[in-house]
DNA sequence: CTCAAACGTTCTTAATAAGAACATTTTACT
DNA sequence: AGTAAAATGTTCTTATTAAGAACGTTTGAG
C-alpha cells in the first residue's frame, strides 16, 4: 500500500526492455521468485533492490515508486539562480519550475526536446501538433 | 553502504527545520530511537518511512538518498551557484538551462508538458515514444 | 557545576523479505 | 486443438534486519 505504483512500474519496466524475470534477477543478484512476488504486490524490494532497479531502468526512484513530487529545494535554488541571470524582470512562472523538475527526472524527454530544438520552425509546429494531439487522445481512454 | 549520504542527509535537513529527533519521530510515528539509528547509520529506514521521510522535508526519494545521476555536465554558473547552496557536490545536467531558454520561448511546448507530466507513468512513456518517432520521422524529410 | 534535554547504544522482539521447491499459466510450434 | 517448454505465480521455511524499550552518555543553558 505504500506504492502500488511500484509493482506494476517493475514489470511495466521489465516488459520494455523485454526482460523475463530471470534476466531482471540475474541484472539485480537475486532469485527470479521474489521479482515475481514485487511484481504482484506480495512484497517490497529493499532498498538496495530499488536502488539497482533504478538504475538498471534508467528511471528516477520517485519515478519508479510513481511519486510525481519535486524538490522545493531544487525549485528554490533554481528559480534564485534564474532570476539572476535574468533581473531585467524577467518572471519565471510556477509551472515552469515545476516542468524543469520533471525534465530533470525525466532525461530521455528533455533529450527530445533538444532535438525538437533543433527542427525548423515549421517542422516544430507540425511536431507539437501531433505531441498535442497524442496527449489529449491519451487522456481520454 | 547503499547510501552512506542518507544518514547524514536525514539528520541535515532535520537540523535546518530545526527539529529534535523526537520532532522528527513524532512526525513519522516512529519510536526517537530509530531516528538516531537511521542517522548514524546502523539502519536503513524501510520504504515506508523513506517516503515520509521525502514528504516531511520535501525532497525527492533520490535527492534523500544522495543519488544524482544527472551529474556530469552542469552549466558552470548554476552549478556554481548551486555549490555555494549545497556544499555536498549534487550536480545538474548541462542541457537543461537551454532546454528551459526555449520552452521560455514556446509556452504552447510547456503546457504539453505540463499535460504530458500528468499522465499515468505508463502513459507518459507511450507519448515519449511517439514524440520520439515524430522527431525521428520530421528529421528524415 | 549542575541538571535537564538531546542524543547514542544495547538487547530483545517482531516484521518481513529472500530463496527453494512446487504449481500454474502462457507461448511456440505442429 | 494438442503438446512441450518457457515463463510466471505460490507456498513454506529460513534468515535478515528494522523497531521499540530501557538504559547510558553527551551537551548546553543557567
Amino acid at each position: 500500500m505504500v506504492s502500488s505504483q511500484l509493482a506494476a512500474n517493475i514489470k511495466y519496466f521489465r516488459k520494455q526492455y523485454n526482460w523475463t524475470q530471470q534476466k531482471l534477477a540475474d541484472e539485480l543478484k537475486v532469485s527470479r521468485s521474489v521479482i515475481a512476488k514485487w511484481e504482484n504486490g506480495d512484497v517490497l524490494p529493499d532498498l538496495t533492490s530499488i536502488i539497482k532497479l533504478s538504475h538498471v531502468f534508467k528511471q528516477s526512484i520517485d519515478h519508479l515508486l510513481g511519486l510525481n513530487r519535486y524538490s522545493n529545494q531544487f525549485l528554490n535554488d533554481f528559480q534564485q539562480f534564474y532570476e539572476t541571470k535574468h533581473d531585467n524582470g524577467e518572471v519565471i512562472d510556477e509551472s515552469l519550475l515545476s516542468v524543469v523538475d520533471y525534465l530533470i527526472k525525466n532525461p530521455p524527454l528533455k533529450e527530445q526536446i533538444v532535438q525538437l530544438s533543433q527542427l525548423t520552425v515549421k517542422q516544430q509546429r507540425a511536431a507539437l501538433r501531433i505531441l498535442k494531439t497524442t496527449i489529449t487522445e491519451t487522456k481520454r481512454l
